[in-house]
DNA sequence: TATGAATGAGAATTCATTCAT
DNA sequence: AATGAATGAATTCTCATTCAT
């Protein structure tokens, strides 16, 4: 066992610790020790793995950003009908959410910040681009809406529901979520 | 010195500064001097009429918190139906929004913040409290949903629109506004 | 007395700090705190009138080369002889370093550092280019040697005088400093 | 590990390695690893041949300081004439700085530090003696000034040409070393 | 012997807060 | 009341040194 490979095991502690304080507490409010303490590693090994503060934050987000975008494009009913990529994507995003909370508050927070990059914009973008030619080749059954309306609508309303079920008002259960997706669906639909 | 003024033109502009900017850069990356530079004075004022910037953060939120609630509830169709409750809360929404969307994404953001105060967070919770009896009261017209989850896929669908049209991604006009109302009441009613 | 001037005074004793402490330890070996308490003042202070610990040590340098500077072109007999040109330079240069004997060192450690910035050099290029002048109006009297090369052996040798004397060898008396002209100005002139 | 080597290939390629960036940056602005890293050898390994950053560069200075003594005194004419004896220091010292540019101008720069320790010290003092005596058997010829005057002005005007040579302003081949040589002697001696 | 990942003390710099004016 | 210069504790980041391999 000459040279174990405990080789990043390091670096996916800070990540891991990282993440959990930066969505906690947001980015200014995180500390660098305070990272590191978590992770149980010297502050100055944090330097070893990241640039800075900055460029830690954006590998986070990056790579989540990126799993994110794996969990709702793979295994992609191509071929299937508007009905059936919907409930691919709920499931999915909610099979997401369900084990990955911390992961999926950090990028709906993050987001909005003047603290990413280029880089880990584009990474969001990506998704939003995949979400808009679903909606565009079920143009026909939607609501006269825009694309990204219809979008801002459905993830809008599903993070609704993971924020009251963060603040303990509800619980983000199989029921809740088959009787939330069929509200929404029923919500988007073009209905004469 | 024995009694901090409670309202002047430099306060206003210390809180006016002190939103945006915690809102465009978060609670943690906001510096007190920074904020004393937007509202044009000097840095020593702002502790004249705030005991600390945690303070500052929680007077403004309180503030804000209030006005969203006092325009939800102002005018209050009591005497309504269901859905011209629904409407009159959706016209609020948008027209609170419209009016101040730096304060609407502050409380949207801070929400889910370590920075509040157990006063602040109780604002919130009033503001809940309302919404989940409106909702109580049309239970038999909504789907089986808890009161609860019913305000979190509504309010989270308008913070969806609310984010694409900050991001710039749509154009949050009437008729959108209009046709989101419909979409999701169609969303959340009964239908059998 | 209501705002005495003693408004930069914090920034001389920051900077006299400073001269001392880099003269003696270099650059890389001083502490921006170890300033701060030589100089009597918070560490943050020096951030209030110096952006970064280069822009100080240049600031110094580029104050005290601009000194020198006029101290060995102020009253300069441009119609004089070569002779009474050298015995002024010769002077001045005695007296500056008499009176600022740790700016001079300084100077003279700084110039071959790369922590000096294009305006700190270019000061220095200033003064070579004067002497340069000099030299070249009297090149007849002086030996077959350019311009530079006779500036390289007059500077060269008079601070290899200050540096015994620094280091407690000579002591830099008048008797001392005026053979040691004669005997440099009988180096450099031109003999058949 | 009860013996730590004395010498290798890695201990030169570190002495080398730190002498150039010694010089380039100074004392405190060098670092270790990038010590290392130009020596092409593991930081760790530094520790192997020297105790302490410190230790290093008392080492290297001890090391040089002994080359150019003996670079010096070498071959030196005793029973020669004191011009005789000038020649050969002159001739020596401009051997020296013209194969090992980088440690004279090391040796120059270090010795006015207060990062050499005693042992350090007294290696150069040893070379200082040596020249005190050659000055001290001419003393008839030179002109009234004191041994260490004269060692000051001789030994202070090379400097001044490997510097203004180092800056680019002159060019130190034979000739103009020669006639330097002349110049500073004719500077030294005694005239009636 | 050699390495370089890891460390934490210490460095540069920032900033919430104070206080003399 | 208002200011903003001053501060030093706290923060980000560096680096001399150690030590497991």
């Amino acid at each position: 066992m000459l040279k174990p490979p405990h080789d990043s095991e390091k670096k996916l502690a800070i990540e891991e610790a990282a993440l959990e304080l930066f969505t906690k507490q947001g980015f200014g409010s995180t500390t660098v020790p305070s990272i590191a303490e978590k992770a149980r590693v010297g502050s100055g090994t944090i330097y070893r793995y990241f640039e800075s503060k900055e460029e830690l934050v954006n590998r986070i987000f990056q790579q989540w950003q990126e799993r994110l975008y794996h969990a709702l494009t793979d295994a992609y009913p191509e071929k299937g009908s508007t009905r059936e990529k919907y409930d691919h994507i709920w499931g999915r995003l909610a099979a997401f959410q369900k084990n990955y909370p911390v992961a999926f508050d950090f990028l709906e927070m993050m987001y909005y910040t003047p603290h990413l990059d280029r880089e880990s914009k584009s990474g969001r973008l990506r998704l939003l681009k995949f979400l808009n030619q679903l909606v565009h080749e079920g143009r026909e059954e939607f609501r006269p809406l825009s694309s990204d309306a219809l979008i801002a609508i459905v993830w809008g309303a599903f993070v609704g529901l993971v924020r009251a079920s963060t603040t303990g008002r509800i619980s983000l259960d199989d029921d809740l979520l088959n009787e939330s997706r069929e509200a929404i669906w029923k919500g988007i639909i073009h209905t004469r």
